[in-house]
DNA sequence: TGTACATCAGTGAACGCGCGTTCACTGATGTAC
DNA sequence: TGTACATCAGTGAACGCGCGTTCACTGATGTAC
């Protein structure tokens, strides 16, 4: 019995985390079940053992997808908050690699303009998804204004990497991308209390996989 | 011939402008050959007699949608320039009707993440609108970093509409909205010259068709 | 102006293909005694 | 521990369907004389 579940599990597991990459690589609708089954080494008539319908897979892959956004976000930089943190993760959300990385990157940019035409039950995922990272952001900024903050750097980011995946001119995604970093970094706005103890990151909590390099600075002009 | 041509001619032009919208709506791979010929009262068949292939009618459909959009936010507002512009084209821009209207509105949100996938000759169509855009946005913001800002501020329009659009609560959509504004608002850095005569908007250039309501403030809180 | 022929915008059947989903089957693993 | 049976993860053929594209044909419009 156990050697079975758990065999199960891992297969499950697989597809899921293929299926997160392919779809945010190459959209859902793009990705048929046939793909999704020989990516993760099966055939595609064990998927209905797994999933009741291919929407039901597309939910666990969003779920996954946040779930690695979260610790490349936040994870990766437990003990920042305030301007720091927002500088930081500025840095990695518009980092070069996340243009052509859509595979490991952010669900959003990648799959926004398809879940808005999904069924009810996906929108709802994904908005819930949108809020629990929304939440976390405000909380790491903090501040009188810290969720309005929140909302608009999010906007922000997901347009710029939005914009600059579909253009086919490297230079003018750069260029795209700093001027967004620019702007959130002179936003002083209300000055954000910069409450971090400013101790050096933490040693031995990496990013998981995706995206790692801190970014070699491409600033323009 | 003449009588042939023309009728030839508005044809093709049908074609284009359901296709411009029905892209929109549901996204390029969700529209058939069919689908859209029937739109235009028109069988499958002809469609080859207009177009080389599918994405050529894609290609139109988006010089079209991009041309749509700048009759929407520079033609409308042809005297204003600097902090009085950006306002009234953000205004414009994150009205909650651009959030449900998709058909009529900006074809960044809709497609951008569908082209980062297409063909070679459609993205550099894309970006080729993309960069018009700009330039004109670069113009009537003017003063020193007057491209930075028009790009950073597409960046955050453009996210704010597609996540707006994604997540099922449209209290939460409104908010987002909101929120972008307000940042766009807010945002003095240089002082941007105040250069319009400030004559009033001229009468009888109303928006040809989309989204024409000037809408109603529904800022929160 | 009237007639004969050419053009061509649009029709509708057909093509090969990949999609999401179903289902009878296989064979290794798990359970009962 | 050994045997008989039950379970069930995964296989592969099949389904109905809609896709983009092709093509022989139709009939109204345009051209030549």
């Amino acid at each position: 019995m156990t050697e079975r579940k758990t065999q199960k599990a891992r297969s499950h597991a697989r597809i899921v985390r293929h299926a997160a990459r392919l779809f945010r690589e190459h959209g859902v609708g793009s990705v048929g079940v046939d793909q999704l089954m020989s990516a993760a080494g099966l055939t595609h008539g064990a998927f209905y053992a797994h999933f009741r319908d291919k929407n039901a897979l597309v939910a666990e892959a969003l779920a996954s997808a946040f779930a690695q956004s979260r610790r490349n976000l936040f994870d990766s930089f437990p003990d920042e908050r305030g301007a720091r943190w927002l500088e930081l993760a500025t840095d990695r959300y518009l980092a070069p690699d996340h243009v052509e990385s859509a595979g490991s990157g952010c669900a959003v940019p990648a799959l926004a303009a398809e879940l808005a035409r999904a069924t009810p039950a996906l929108r709802h995922a994904f908005t819930e998804q949108i809020a629990g990272i929304i939440s976390l952001a405000e909380e790491r900024i903090g501040g009188a204004d810290a969720r309005a903050r929140a909302l608009s750097t999010m906007a922000a980011w997901v347009g710029a990497i939005s914009v600059a995946r579909a253009v086919d001119d490297p230079a003018f995604a750069a260029e795209i991308l700093a001027a967004v970093r620019a702007t959130i970094a002179g936003q002083p706005a209300t000055p954000v209390p910069d409450a971090a103890p400013a101790r050096p990151p933490r040693r031995g909590s990496a990013p998981r996989g995706d995206r790692p390099r801190p970014r070699s600075a491409a600033r323009r002009r």
